[in-house]
DNA sequence: TTAGCCTACGCAAACGTTTGTTGTATTTTT
DNA sequence: AAAAATACAACAAACGTTTGCGTAGGCTAA
């Protein structure tokens, strides 16, 4: 009864004296196939226990049905909620995903990039590394036809597809509300040089304190290369200026942990020596005891669902063999301010 | 010099006017190809930009080196830290890692299942959804020979190989703790009834109290389905007793977090009137102002690890064809209390 | 009646790779 | 110098599925 191996097309047709072919067609309902052929067929795959080998398929196809993505971290909110709004999305069109942390690594994201090529995946979402400057190792999906989109951390270039955060929205919001809230010296700490998103906020950031009429003091612009270590003492640097910032833009909540941390040190209180806005509305600020005034969302499994559907855009588009449509997809999600405190 | 084509190893073997398997032999250094042959193989392969089409290996071979990962929801901190463990040890072994998000629907759970058969996976890790009770879909794998290792939530059966977490441990260094602060009264909120961790939570915190010479009072054991809700309605079952405990070890963070906000709006304080255990050691506490005395740290990298470590031998084992090898690999990864308050 | 047309299926090729077998030179051994 | 061993590479089959084409038989229509 129990048969240990796995059952083919061809058995079915053996075992009913037709060709493969006919099976093949029966099963997919094909026209041709007679009604009586196509219920025996049936009846023999459903006693066999038969399931169509994917991995035959995807093969004869040349095509996987599958995406990858390729993402810093998956331990942090912000991916695991963009990789759900990617698998969300791949899911209801029946692609299968497959994952790669790159752990911002750029030798890692090489490595991954080659593998899902040799994989002969259908299409890559991409969040790029700390690290990543040169664009060498994307170029090499163009020979294979795999279309790319980038989303949150993009290259610095024009000629690709992407989904990114608009922090103006947010950040324009937040200096608002620090305004009304009587603050006029406002700081910057910012990430790391090479990524995109840190330039993006040092301009919004200069921006809108153009916009609000503020003085922009560049003694209150730091930096910080995301370390613990690092924060604090691009916290400690705002601290120590003659002229303290009362308010302070940071570029990320897990940054913002280790600014509290400092200033607790220092034996300052939040909100009231210094007020603070962030990025990425982490879900925890609702239950914690000191927060910022307001973290600006990003939404990321939004980008990431967006993302997602350009890729099967330029999946559908490659399928259906439209040569040379040169138009990039590209895409800004705005960001939001969510107030924590009155 | 762009060629648009992608380059096979039937394209080398004809620019070379070898055969196919003499290339494919040379790129693999087989040792019966000259040296000559073989340079020449690799140069040409090495100027046409020749990568191997995995996706015919792996049909070719019958075996995709791909496993599945089947988890409830990604956005949580514990699977994503999970999938994080399995990730980092296929990856090591030059595996892919396919995912599937079960959202706690049996449904899902299924449907997933069937689709990673399909896609010839060669193993599968599973941390079952809230509702399974059923195996029946787990079974239809063995004729697939495709092995599968459960992890965290695992089925109430012996016939299968699973790493799990040991409550035991960190349960009774927290009864203990509890004790040596002067608690006598300890409550319990639980989990779902269909889940193994709930009966195992059950069985051990009886096992502690005994231990501890304490008494058992079943009204004061509780239980939630994990919704918000539900959260709040078990703790305020705890709260209407005539004789309140004065501690309460709690399901995990998530319902923990709730039975705080439940707390606070009955005007109680948290460490004072009633004191907190629970599971899970969410990254968070250490910010907050309300914590537990500690929480139960599982180990989800490690349990997803070690299951991963599992999983590999198994298709091991099925690699190298040893039949009936019906020893079922079984894991216990002790709890640890991590305490939050001195 | 016969040309033409469905209906229902079989045949064979193809996707890219690996691998067991076979074949032919060249070298080594006796 | 003949026999045996070795080195190197070609041939062909195979993995499971789909699909263009061919075709036999039965039907319709003129």
């Amino acid at each position: 009864m129990e048969n240990n191996k796995i059952p083919t097309i061809k058995e079915i047709a053996k075992k009913l004296n037709i060709s493969p072919s006919t099976v093949s067609r029966a099963l997919n309902h094909h026209k041709s196939i007679g009604a009586v052929t196509t219920m025996r067929v049936h009846k023999v795959a459903q006693e066999l226990g038969y399931e169509v080998n994917k991995s035959a398929l995807f093969f004869k196809q040349q095509k996987t049905h599958t995406i990858g993505v390729i993402i810093p971290n998956l331990a942090e909110p912000f991916f695991s909620s963009a990789l759900t709004g990617v698998e969300d999305f791949a899911d209801n069109l029946n692609y299968t995903v497959i994952i790669g942390q790159s752990l911002d690594s750029l030798e890692r994201e090489k490595r991954i990039i080659d593998n899902m090529k040799n994989h002969r995946v259908d299409g890559i979402l991409v969040s790029l590394t700390k690290d990543t400057s040169t664009y060498d190792h994307f170029e090499s999906l163009k020979k294979y036809k795999i279309p790319i989109v980038f989303f949150d951390r993009v290259p610095k270039r024009k000629d690709i597809h992407y989904v990114a955060g608009n922090l103006y929205s947010g950040m324009l919001q937040s200096v608002t509300k620090l305004c009304d809230l009587g603050h006029r010296k406002i700081g910057l700490i910012n990430g790391p040089a090479n990524l995109a998103a840190t330039l993006q906020r040092l301009e919004i950031y200069l921006k809108c304190l153009r916009i609000k009429s503020l003085d922009v003091d560049y003694d209150s612009i730091v930096s910080t290369s995301l370390t613990k270590e690092d924060n604090k003492n691009a916290m400690l640097q705002l601290l120590r200026l003659e002229e303290k910032p009362t308010a302070v833009i940071v570029f990320n909540d897990y940054v913002l942990l280790d600014c509290i941390t400092t200033i607790k040190a220092e034996n300052l209180i939040v909100n009231k020596d210094i007020s603070f806005i962030s990025f990425a509305n982490l879900p925890l600020w609702e239950y914690m005891d000191t927060m910022p005034i307001a973290s600006i969302e990003q939404f990321p499994y939004e980008q990431a669902s967006k993302a997602t559907e350009f890729l099967f855009k330029l999946i559908e588009e490659r399928n259906s063999a439209k040569e040379g449509n040169a138009e990039y997809l590209q895409c800004i999600i705005d960001s939001e301010m969510i107030s924590y405190t009155s």
